[in-house]
Parts: C-alpha cells; structure tokens; sequence
DNA sequence: CTCCATCGTTTACGTGTGTAAACAATAGCG
DNA sequence: CGCTATTGTTTACACACGTAAACGATGGAG
C-alpha cells in the first residue's frame, strides 16, 4: 500500500483520472485527453506530471526518447484519502450526517437509491 | 439565498464551524473555541474573520469596544457547495458511487446503516 | 556529422492559504 | 486627562497551486 506522502492538487487529479482510465500513457496522450478540455499549454501538463512524479503518486518508465507514466497511487487509495477527508472536514465523519444531508437538500437520483436498497439487502444477507 | 461568491478555507470553515454552532461570538469566544485546540495566536483568528469578512461569509456588529460575528452563510449552504463539489470531483457526482466506495473500502458504522435504511423507509413511505 | 524537432527539466509568476507580527484605534483605570 | 490594555487593521512571509515560458537534451532527417 504505496502510502502516498503529498497532497493530490485538483488540476493534478484530473492527470490522475486519464491515466486510472487507461495507462500508461505518454505526456503527448495525456496532453489530449485531459489538456485539451481543460485548455491547458503542454507546458501545464509537463509541470504537473512533473508534481505527481515528485509525490511519487505515479511512476514514468522510458519509452524510447519520451516516457510512459502509470499511476503509483491507486484510484481507491485516493479516494479512500479525500473521501475520509471530505467526511471528516463536512460531515464529522459521519457518512449518515452526509447522507441526511443530501437526501434533504439535494436530489437522490435513482441511482442512489437503488444503491442505497443493495447494500441494504447485502448487509441484511451478511448479517 | 445570500449567494457567498468566494471559497472557503479549510482554516476558515473552522472559524465557520464555530460560529454555526452558536453565535453571535466575539473574537475571544473563538479563539476559545477553536483557536485552543487548532493551537492559534490571536493573529491568526483575527485573519481569518477579516477573510470571512471579506467573503461576506459572515458580518459583524459592533458591541462596544469590540465586534460580535455571526454567519451569513449558511451551514446548510455551504455544505450543499461544498458536497456537491467533492462528489462531482471524487465519485462523478453520484452519491451511489461514494457509497460504494465507502461500504466496499471503509467501514459502514451502526449509524449509517441506522440511516440508510430510516432513508429506505422514509423514501418508501413517500413514493 | 550536423541541425532541427521533440520531449523533458528548470524557472517563474500571480494568487490563495496558513500563520502571525506590527501597527492603530479606543475605552476605562488611575 | 493621559496611559495602558484590549481589540481590530495592515502588512508579511513561506508554501502550494495553476499556469506557462525558457532552457536543455537527444534522436532522427538530410
């Protein structure tokens, strides 16, 4: 469990989603998926891979004269880390509080609600 | 609906934290309150009112020598920016997908689960 | 072999944030 | 009525971030 030291800034997790989507992938790849919705220079992208490589929240491997960069930190491990965070900082930790919370004053979509039934059923069946 | 155009620290919501669960409060009565235990100076309360001044996330009235704070924002408010926010950022704006995330990677506490089926009910009885 | 295009590395700069010192106003004590 | 303690205002400073230009290395075209 590559427990990842630093901060994932907000422009670096978007580098981070293209490259838990698909890697590895080269800076030039990125700069496409990402860079270009987000309206960024290459020279963004570069800083940022740069950054995440500094984090160690992703690796680069030498492909030729440019490298291939795969992430180190895992997708759940992130999200576990901000998740808590977002709980803790919000909700006092308690994903009931954020639930309360959203079921009063922002829509459940359908979704949500089907998902809120399966885990019930699941962890009636567990128990 | 007091629309609060800027961004709320972390350190700031702190302050926020305060203020929501009783106000109005001096400067003082924070720096009790949350000062202590963040182990600020003076200082650093004083900044962060001033910010939130700024930010009308909350107003002041003088009483006597010195002012009395009260939110503007509201908690309700500011969680529904802040939420919303994270879950479009983390989990693609879905509840369902944080609460995935959550039972499959955190623990659920008696509480959530509590909630989530008060929720199940609550929802059923409406429909 | 030399030069250019391409990729990576270094440096930069404005803004927000966490933290706080320095400074200013002022009300009550002596 | 002047001085000090208290409270608010201004200024500061280091660091992270978003953004990007400048600079450097190097492999392939000619």
């Amino acid at each position: 469990m590559a427990k990842t030291n630093k901060q994932i800034s907000v422009a670096e997790s978007l580098v981070m989603e293209a490259l838990w989507r698909q890697h590895p992938l080269s800076a030039e790849d990125i700069m496409a998926e990402v860079g270009a919705e987000q309206d960024w220079s290459p020279g963004t992208v570069k800083s940022l891979l740069n950054r995440l490589l500094s984090k160690e929240a992703i690796s680069a491997e030498r492909d030729g004269r440019r490298y291939l960069y795969s992430p180190e930190l895992t997708r759940t491990d992130y999200l576990s880390v901000e998740g808590r965070g977002l709980l803790d900082r919000l909700f006092d930790g308690r994903v009931s509080s954020l639930l309360t919370h959203f079921s009063e004053h922002e829509q459940l979509s359908d979704d949500d609600v089907a998902e809120l039934k399966r885990l019930i059923q699941e962890l009636d069946n567990e128990s």
